[in-house]
DNA sequence: AAGGCAAATGTTTTT
DNA sequence: CATTTGCCTT
């Protein structure tokens, strides 16, 4: 193979980013640029041209799932998969660095990874333990303080309180929440990073190693990183190392949770020298998407500037279509998803995608209607299902004793007669003798703490786990899954849930064995239960079932980031919703908002549908908002609005089926009528009776606009 | 320990 | 509106 491979399937800029010699490089890749082929070349070519070996190459994604794509693209590449190159997100690098160093880096040998859900727990138990008032302190915002400072890098010594009262008992109550995690050997998400990060700062020798080793950087997503994970990065590469980053500013989504747009502009003014390139050909748009694309995020403001363009023709116009209420918007999501399919589109090349999950249902409901397959992507992973997190929680148990999140978990599950008494007893003893609850028990048996039914439950499921611990030793890590999931009896407790809920549980039981079957533990991790642990820990477990089947893909706007899709429909295009009326307040959201639609619209290929609701219900209640702002935003010549009077065929005639219900108006839905300023118009909703009515009139001219029917004085036409 | 009922509570999500 | 949560009862 030589250089010819890596470079010929390449655009200028696209080379240029891949052959470029300079320390550090900032790659500016618009949207379907191509920017994880230039990671992917960029590697290739250190490795064949730059004669580098594999084991001083790290690169870093967000996402397990990216950094799998990038692992098999660079075989596909190479036709061979290089050995010794570190390719995974942030905190699995973080982990795999720890795990080596966990004596420097003042962790136990056996750490476990604390879930978000498992966090929350905790923190619950915290407050209460505080004897603080839950609404005062709600657990979900101390849960979002802890991670908001780690994300920062501070602990909770570094916080300053500025003597407030409030802030005082929460920098105590993080206090209290890092002594239980160190107590009980857990790690957090945010934790990995900020230890991997101390790790740096406090060990130079293992830094010295490190950087050594790790001459070249290459990092994805680069606008999603937040503080500690740049911190992380920069201290990495110190002054000699090769870093690239590729990123885009206008894609940057995900500021709520801590990530720093800044950090692009930081590096340029960090690493000296730094050579930008610019990705701005689009290989996967028409024109007239980009051209919408283009034109809304121009409206925001400190842009690092890019502009994409494509050699593509300039394509159907985007459709805009008005619904007169959620389900007419699905409806004509459906209809037109028909209409594709009977142009021999596949339903999984049309993707709808909206600003929140509360949309989903009314379009899965006229899917449904239709007999269209759907999947919709985002929701419960795997590892985080109830029934997944108990079987993995004894494994976690019987692994390591003093794992207190596994232990609260699976004391009383299935029952056994342990109740809150007890384990209240066994937590207070724990926290006395500054341990586990594990060795809390131990000691409580040792002298008789406990009552005496307590006492031989207790035992009981101690030996329970020591049986699991043996289990797990002695057998194969299918046979050892297999052994808890009976021994605890678990696979029974959830087979006899109600109905429909137990079937699934059994049938994800069976999966998770499954899992442990096809297991690989990929990393130099001796121990196989270990390695499954963590993965269970840190990836997601993407459900594969059904990938294959042809269904139309629904999926938050966020979690369409990265992806594309031959037809979008982008749903609930209303002021209040998208832009969301939540994001209106903070400064700086409203941008943030607009590179979400600015994502929106360049995950479409050739056909863009835009589509709102004049009256929504919304939480219960009725809503009637204007459209999104961000259409407005898009040039009248990119757009057609789609009139109602063009596919009038299914949605009114369902909805005059019913307007004989009479609404004592004396019009009918679909009816045509004339109004003394806006003109003629087709009436589209009837609300309320008689004088009281209001009436939806889709007006030739003005558009759709509700009117009180009193003082409208419609006439028929 | 399970089931029933009222109250709260609703952007976006990966690790 | 619909789902989840906590609290109360048996």
């Amino acid at each position: 193979m030589d250089v010819s491979t890596i470079l010929d399937p390449l655009n200028g800029p696209q080379r240029e980013a891949v052959s470029c010699d300079k320390k550090s490089v900032l790659v500016l890749a618009g949207a379907g640029s191509g920017k994880t082929r230039v990671l992917v070349h960029r590697i290739a070519w250190l490795l064949l041209v730059k004669q580098v070996s594999p084991a001083s190459i790290m690169a870093v994604t967000f996402t397990n799932k990216a950094a799998k794509e990038m692992r098999g693209r660079i075989s596909e590449l190479l036709q061979i998969t290089p050995q010794g190159m570190w390719v995974g997100t942030f905190h699995g690098l973080a982990h795999r660095l720890l795990k080596s160093h966990w004596q420097d880096a003042g962790l136990t040998e056996n750490f476990q990874i604390l879930d978000s859900e498992d966090q929350l727990r905790m923190v619950k138990r915290l407050i209460k333990e505080h004897d603080l008032d839950e609404s005062r302190f709600a657990p979900k915002s101390l849960q979002w303080y802890i991670n908001g400072h780690k994300d920062e890098g501070r602990r909770a010594k570094h916080v300053d309180h500025h003597n407030d009262a409030y802030e005082k008992t929460m920098v105590q109550l993080y206090l209290a929440y890092e002594q239980a995690c160190n107590r009980s050997g857990q790690v957090d998400f945010g934790e990995l990073l900020l230890r991997a990060h101390e790790l740096w700062l406090n060990k130079p020798a293992i830094l010295n190693h490190y950087q050594q080793r790790f001459q070249h950087l290459l990092v994805d997503e680069f606008q999603d990183t937040n503080t500690i994970q740049y911190a992380w990065l920069r201290v990495l590469a110190g002054n000699n190392n090769n870093i690239t980053v590729v990123g885009d500013d206008d894609q940057s989504i995900y500021g709520w949770r801590g990530a720093k747009i800044e950090n692009i502009q930081q590096f340029s003014d960090d690493f000296a020298a730094t050579e930008v390139i610019k990705l701005e050909q689009n290989y996967r748009s028409t024109g007239c998407i980009l051209d919408a694309a283009n034109s809304v995020i121009a409206n925001n403001p400190a842009r690092l500037g890019k502009n994409l363009w494509t050699d593509d023709e300039e394509g159907e116009p985007i459709a805009l279509y008005a619904g007169f209420n959620e389900q007419d918007e699905a409806r004509f999501v459906v209809e037109r998803i028909e209409h594709h399919v009977s142009d021999d589109l596949l339903l999984s090349e049309q993707a709808i995608l909206y600003r929140s999950n509360a949309q989903s249902r009314v379009l899965e409901e006229e899917l449904i209607r239709s007999g269209i397959a759907y999947r919709i992507y985002g929701g419960q992973r795997f590892y985080d299902r109830l029934e997944i997190k108990n079987v993995v929680a004894y494994l976690r148990l019987a692994y390591g004793h003093d794992d207190d999140a596994a232990f609260e978990r699976v004391i009383n599950t299935p029952t056994r007669g342990i109740g809150n008494k007890t384990v209240e007893t066994i937590r207070l003893r724990a926290r006395t003798d500054n341990t586990s609850l594990w060795r809390a028990c131990e000691a409580l048996l040792a002298e008789s703490g406990l009552t005496r039914r307590a006492l031989t439950a207790v035992q009981g499921f101690m030996a329970l786990i020591d049986d699991c611990d043996e289990a797990c030793q002695r057998l194969s890590l299918e046979a050892a899954a297999e052994y808890v999931l009976e021994a605890s009896d678990l696979l029974a407790f959830h087979g006899k849930e109600s109905g429909e809920k137990g079937r699934a549980r059994v049938e994800n039981l069976q999966e998770l064995l499954n899992a442990t079957r096809q297991f690989e533990p990929d990393t130099d991790e001796p121990s196989p239960l270990r390695a499954f642990l963590d993965t269970a820990a840190l990836d997601a477990g993407d459900q594969q079932a059904d990938e294959y089947t042809d269904a139309v893909q629904l999926m938050t706007l966020h979690s369409a980031k990265g992806l594309e899709f031959p037809v979008v429909y982008l749903a609930g295009v209303e002021e209040n919703l998208f832009p969301h009326k939540m994001s209106l307040e903070e400064p700086g959201r409203l941008e943030e908002e607009r590179r979400l639609c600015y994502v929106g619209i360049t995950r479409a290929m050739s056909r863009l549908y835009l589509s709102y609701a004049e009256t929504r219900r919304w939480y219960g209640q009725e809503s009637y908002n204007t459209v999104s702002r961000f259409v407005r935003e898009i040039p009248a010549k990119c757009l057609k609005e789609v009139r109602i009077n063009a596919n009038i065929s299914r949605p009114l005639s369902a909805k005059i089926s019913h307007a004989s219900d009479g609404h004592d108006t004396g019009l009918l839905l679909g009816q045509r009528v004339m109004h003394s300023v806006f003109g003629q118009g087709l009436v589209l909703n009837i609300e309320g009776q008689g004088s009281n009515a209001r009436i939806q009139v889709n007006f030739d001219d003005e558009g759709s606009k509700w009117l009180v029917a009193a003082y409208a004085n419609l006439e028929a036409v």
